[in-house]
DNA sequence: CTGAAAGCGCTTACAG
DNA sequence: CTGAAAGCGCTTACAG
């Protein structure tokens, strides 16, 4: 009731209530609760009146006024084209949300989680939907597929977005921060071959998202390298499709080194590894076995790390240098980190 | 650059330019895009017409426009004042938040987490990181310790807010969605006393968060009905000093049974679990063990389980009929939801 | 050094 | 059935 202790008065006080208080304008209040902004110069006196009334109001600014004038409001925003995110407890998704929380907090930003996003319905992604992330200053995106209106929409609009995970679409206009799988997955079939491995299998989804193209040419490109055939190498196939027999085959046909992809469902591995035990066989005695990105389901395998919480935090960055550069001169900022190799127990000597 | 098809244009569409391509006012935009509010009517023609126009610049209402003119955004806050959140990846909170992200899907809510709130400094935790809360609808608060004064501000504003947690404070007004701790911890002693148990020792943290005493409450209410002596049932600990010798010393002294709290830092529980191992004893041959609460450390243990996830849909439900409630007939709503018993393989029969 | 005024994009009485 | 006007709480030129 007592509006000096700010408690119980119902209405949180303006800037207004501090002017009528201490008898200024209310665009002095502002001025001087903006700090010091060049140019303009407050005399002390008055500084003092306005902040002493502003303490005894225990006032706090209008987030949502201050967006509206002005333009910034330390929200930044997270929107996500995949499904099972965040509801997906063991998911992909959370280390690199882990981080993006954490250098958001580091920078004074809040984070705004877009939820209903989550559908793999590109139809749900439509502009509505998508226009909600101007709320904030900025917005992240991520997911293995990008509706491309919408964020061509955006990015013409001069919304500062960085997308998680490297994209090429609209031209090489998207920022985006993402992994070097190229460079991670050779540096694992470098390792195969350093083994004496010749004839492996590489084991990929059937859909073509960056990440998945990506660990592809690696293998290739390492292969290639090594002066072998790469005609066979590659394996495209879904969870459901891969069993004992599919191992069991392999082997027949002389293959002595599996790899498989670990994306973001983590089912095809699940599958591969499992395959591989109901064969009978074990890594690496029998066989050896490489996963590009860590498996849930054998976390002591051999392969690499996705950084994924570093890549959440260099995302956060990335955006924030965005929306604090003018709209002219922002460059599209494309940047690839590396991935911390596994050496695992999974890979050894061809056997016999 | 064609603001026909609202790409490239620069700069989104607002009712404005619906009201001049219409050829109405603003304010019949605002009302056909409202939808039907009782007591108003627009001609079919007008509504028809104001309606291609939208669509045809592709208009989406500006969140932050409607919010500061209305008071609804469909944002709900989520702001924490224990640390570990969401940064640590076991956490204890992150199935809560998965409950919270499903419900306010589902509610169509938005959520926006404020950041840096995380620090176990109550400093931290003042009126101005609070008030920040208020670019929402309403917020969803939690930690095991809560300021009072800032809770108290939003309180008295009329600003909508649940706790996750049972919380006692400012005479009972702060609405909450908990758990029943005290069942079910009675539950977990019942069981352990039909099995023929006498001497038992509760272990809980030297910290008085309701949680905690809830459950400290639970086992003794059970220990009060089974007729035994209270006394020495409760011992608080700190995790560091729980060793093999503390366990020990226990069996020396007649002990058959213990109990452990696992709170979100699960550090007692697994101090335990490590310091029975290390005396060299099993569960349940050399001694029943009770959890209560989950342990990462020890899964399979007995005693019960906390429903997080839906405790976190739970709170945003009654978040959001807060919400819609005039400010006048809101109810302190307090819940407290029941948690799913584990049998497990920690609990047997008196040995020897 | 300070204030009056316009504006951010909406909603909501209030008039016609 | 529709429009002119005020207002939400700020920021930001623009005048003095």
């Amino acid at each position: 009731m007592d509006s000096g202790t700010g408690r119980g008065s119902g209405r949180p006080a303006r800037q207004a209530d501090i002017a009528a208080a201490a008898g200024v304008s209310q665009t002095t209040v502002s001025l001087v609760l903006a700090g010091n902004r060049d140019g303009v110069r407050l005399s002390e006196t008055t500084r003092q009146r306005v902040l002493k009334a502003a303490e005894k109001l225990g006032y706090v600014p209008d987030p949502v006024a201050t967006r509206l004038a002005s333009s910034r409001n330390h929200m930044l925003g997270v929107y996500t084209f995949a499904s099972a995110f965040p509801t997906d407890v063991d998911g992909f998704y959370y280390p690199i949300l882990v981080g993006v929380e954490e250098e958001a907090a580091a920078l004074g930003q809040d984070l705004v989680l877009f939820t209903g996003t989550g559908g793999a319905d590109a139809r749900a992604h439509d502009r509505t939907a998508i226009r909600r992330t101007r709320v904030t200053d900025g917005c992240l995106f991520f997911g293995r597929h990008i509706p491309e209106e919408p964020i061509d929409w955006l990015l013409g609009s001069g919304f500062p977005l960085v997308y998680i995970g490297r994209r090429d679409e609209l031209d090489g206009r998207i920022p985006f921060a993402g992994v070097d799988y190229v460079t991670a997955s050779g540096a694992v079939v470098d390792r195969l071959i350093a083994q004496g491995h010749r004839s492996l299998r590489y084991l990929r989804e059937n859909d073509d998202a960056p990440s998945s193209t990506d660990r592809e040419t690696g293998v290739l490109d390492a292969v290639r390298r090594a002066g072998l055939p790469t005609a066979k190498v590659v394996v495209r196939r879904e969870a459901d499709d891969v069993g004992p027999d599919l191992v069991g085959g392999w082997r027949q046909a002389g293959v002595t080194a599996l790899i498989v992809e670990e994306t973001d469902t983590g089912s095809l591995a699940k599958a591969l590894i499992a395959a591989i035990d109901a064969a009978g066989l074990s890594c690496p005695d029998d066989l050896s076995l490489a996963v590009l990105g860590r498996s849930p389901a054998l976390p002591e395998a051999s392969g690499f790390e996705v950084p994924r919480r570093e890549l959440g935090r260099r995302a956060v960055r990335l955006l924030v240098d965005q929306i604090t550069t003018a709209p002219g001169k922002r460059p599209t900022v494309q940047e690839l980190l590396p991935c911390r190799p596994i050496t695992g127990t999974t890979i050894g000597p061809v056997p016999g």
